[in-house]
DNA sequence: CGAATGTCAAACCAATTGATCAGATCAAAT
DNA sequence: ATTTGATCTGATCAATTGGTTTGACATTCG
């Protein structure tokens, strides 16, 4: 049982290492643009041997967008550690900003989705649509509550989405205008600062 | 002479064909991604044919970023109807949101040049890096006369640039989320009001 | 042990890719 | 009318694509 846990536990393991190089591939490439020996390539393995673990490129893309989509739902259903608007954007613009500056490259797998029409993403829009109609009342609320000015809640989710994952999707153009190496680290804290108070007080009554 | 017009004429409205053909095929499966057959059927003519105008696919997605870049050059030197912030923010906000809703292929060629590291883009950085910092200075010239808060004139500039180009890129996923239909027009001034209200106040003093 | 299962690589396959070529067509210039 | 030059096409090219096959090797289990 040892054994098998074991040859269960590498098989994920390389298929993590797949995954994760399918998603620099498709990031860098587009579905169409990737190609299967890229992705061997950057998983350091031969192409007959992904082709043993995948099924098709389209099916490990799939798996991709689905994987993206899981980790956004973590991302936002932490419970968050406050309900007032303040606490609460703050927090969420700070994860939010952090997981584009770590892992920039599912922004843009999903933003390369999304920009081709997002055909295999629309399964996962109702479920998300729901969701950003339930922030969307929340926010109403606070507006009702007079605890912030009066604001269109659809368009400040996207106003806040797009601040916060441009920082992924733009990295290089941003690197290069503040005069950084390309691949030099962005401040996290002051782009989180700049963007939390922009927002913030954007939003003050 | 006036025959030469013409077939100079001709030439040139085939060839503002192919570059829109070009820019949408671009748009949507990125550089790699994109097929000459793609870009010869979108634009009405055979394969064949369009090789005949072109020298390369990569030379024509070089000529796609250079247009672009003009495009975007057009739109930032036209005079702002007034230097003071609340009045520049307003035009220059208008203005990159009437761009990014007419022509969104444009911003997503763009961004996609960006994502995959932007080696065909470099050559005009060094242009852009100097027009932003001369922005730069003049938004920190606003900072110092009390007219706005203290911001990182730099981030603020990036800030804006994904607040406008945002609604280019994933107009697919607002739509939908807007319950809007896959062809239905977005709402361009109300989208430009609560851009610029999240803005000018964010800024406030 | 031996059968079965899992792992992998070399060779290969059909389809598509970007691009070329020789020649047909056509209008303009001589 | 003939020449000239630009335009356009069908056939075709070599290279690359995603994907399969065959078969070798290893590991596990009875």
């Amino acid at each position: 049982m040892n054994v098998r846990a074991d040859l269960a536990q590498r098989r994920e393991e390389l298929h993590a290492v797949i995954r994760a190089a399918a998603i620099a591939e498709f990031a860098e490439h587009g579905l169409r643009g990737a190609s299967t020996q890229g992705i061997a390539d950057r998983a350091g393995i031969s192409k007959t041997k992904l082709h043993y673990y995948i099924t098709s490129k389209e099916d490990l893309y799939q798996e991709v967008l689905d994987h993206i989509i899981g980790l956004w739902d973590d991302l936002f259903h932490e419970t968050p550690d406050s309900d007032d608007p303040e606490g609460f954007l703050r927090d969420y613009i700070a994860r939010k900003l952090l997981f584009s500056l770590e892992y920039p490259d599912v922004s843009r797998v999903f933003t390369s989705e999304v920009m081709r029409g997002a055909p295999m993403l629309r399964a996962h829009w109702d479920a998300s649509r729901t969701a950003t109609g339930r922030a969307a009342d929340r926010i109403a609320g606070w507006v009702a509550a007079g605890l912030i000015r009066p604001v269109d809640p659809w368009l400040l989710q996207f106003n806040i989405w797009s601040l916060t994952q441009a920082y992924a999707l733009h990295a290089t153009e941003v690197r290069f205008m503040l005069g950084l190496d390309d691949d030099a680290p962005l401040d996290l804290d002051h782009i989180t600062q700049e963007v939390t108070q922009l927002v913030l007080r954007g939003l003050r009554p």
